[in-house]
DNA sequence: GGCCAGGGTAGAA
DNA sequence: TTCTACCATGGC
């Protein structure tokens, strides 16, 4: 692949590129080596490689890339706000290097309704097998593709893909963005509004817009609650609530603005701990 | 081979 | 408004 571009970090403790693909945000990554990563938005591409003392991204879109990376934010900041907090501190000095993404909506919106009650292996699965068949052919990758594309696509096509019972979501959602309902409105609207518009949508419950708006809206004051972050809850805070609603009230009530980003690293930290632990 | 996964929907109460 | 049964699939 040829790279005209590139952006340079200087700061690791704010930037891992590892920390920032394996914290459940994105799908659509490839692993070259221990150290390189490809990673895909829209139908742009980008290779990441990691260093001790810095991170370059090659790409051919500068500020495509910057504001995707969320570059403009200061992460040290937003940690040392965490800190003070509690359940937090382990879990940003295993995940220093976290980053929230800014991601396109539309990627977005599919993406999650796939992740309901899904394993993130098979959802990455799906995902890659929906943009080989009907997003542009890029050259060395597949663009996602658009809602045009997916709308006129029927339910069958998407359970032969393995979509499972989210074929009909899909089949749905597609249509219903095709047919002009404004994904841009969201963004002038406050989370507890977006979260009820983007409900309207098949498969789209209240989870699933959290990550839409954490993902792909960088609304920050939102906390998505799955079985991992229940688990967390159950074991640190409060095993007797077992409520989703309740949770998520108590967690953003703790973490307030900053919602979005403690739960990002305590997300990351409890699937890592889980995976290398038991 | 059974359990579980970045849960949501429809229908009942 | 809240509670339940049911939902397809495959990684582990």
């Amino acid at each position: 692949m040829n790279f005209r571009e590139n952006i340079i970090i200087n700061n690791t403790q704010d930037f891992n590129i590892i920390h920032i693909l394996q914290c459940g945000q994105i799908f659509r990554y490839t692993q070259l080596s221990p150290n390189e990563f490809l990673v895909y938005s829209k139908d742009k591409c980008c290779k990441v490689v990691q260093n001790d003392t810095n991170a370059i991204i090659y790409c051919n879109d500068y500020d495509y890339f910057y504001n995707y990376f969320d570059l403009g934010t200061d992460y040290t900041a937003i940690k040392k706000a965490l800190m003070d907090k509690p359940l937090i501190n382990e879990a940003v000095n295993f995940g220093y290097g976290v980053r929230i993404l800014r991601q396109d909506p539309w990627e977005m919106l599919i993406s999650f309704i796939i992740s309901a009650n899904n394993h993130i292996p098979r959802i990455k699965k799906i995902i890659q097998a929906i943009c080989a068949s009907l997003g542009q052919n890029m050259g060395d990758y597949y663009a996602f593709p658009t809602a045009q594309a997916m709308a006129k696509m029927t339910e069958s096509f998407y359970k032969d893909l393995g979509a499972g019972y989210r074929a009909d979501y899909l089949q749905c959602t597609a249509k219903m963005v095709a047919d002009g309902f404004d994904l841009n409105e969201i963004y002038s609207l406050n989370s507890d509004q977006a979260s009820k518009k983007l409900q309207t949508l098949k498969g789209v419950g209240a989870k699933v817009a959290d990550c839409i708006l954490l993902f792909g809206y960088h609304k920050q004051d939102v906390f998505p609650v799955d079985t991992w972050i229940k688990q967390v809850f159950a074991e640190k805070i409060n095993s007797q609530c077992d409520k989703t609603t309740e949770i998520r009230k108590n967690l953003i009530q703790i973490y307030g603005d900053l919602s979005g980003y403690a739960q990002q690293y305590i997300f990351y930290y409890k699937r890592e701990k889980d995976k290398h632990f038991g």
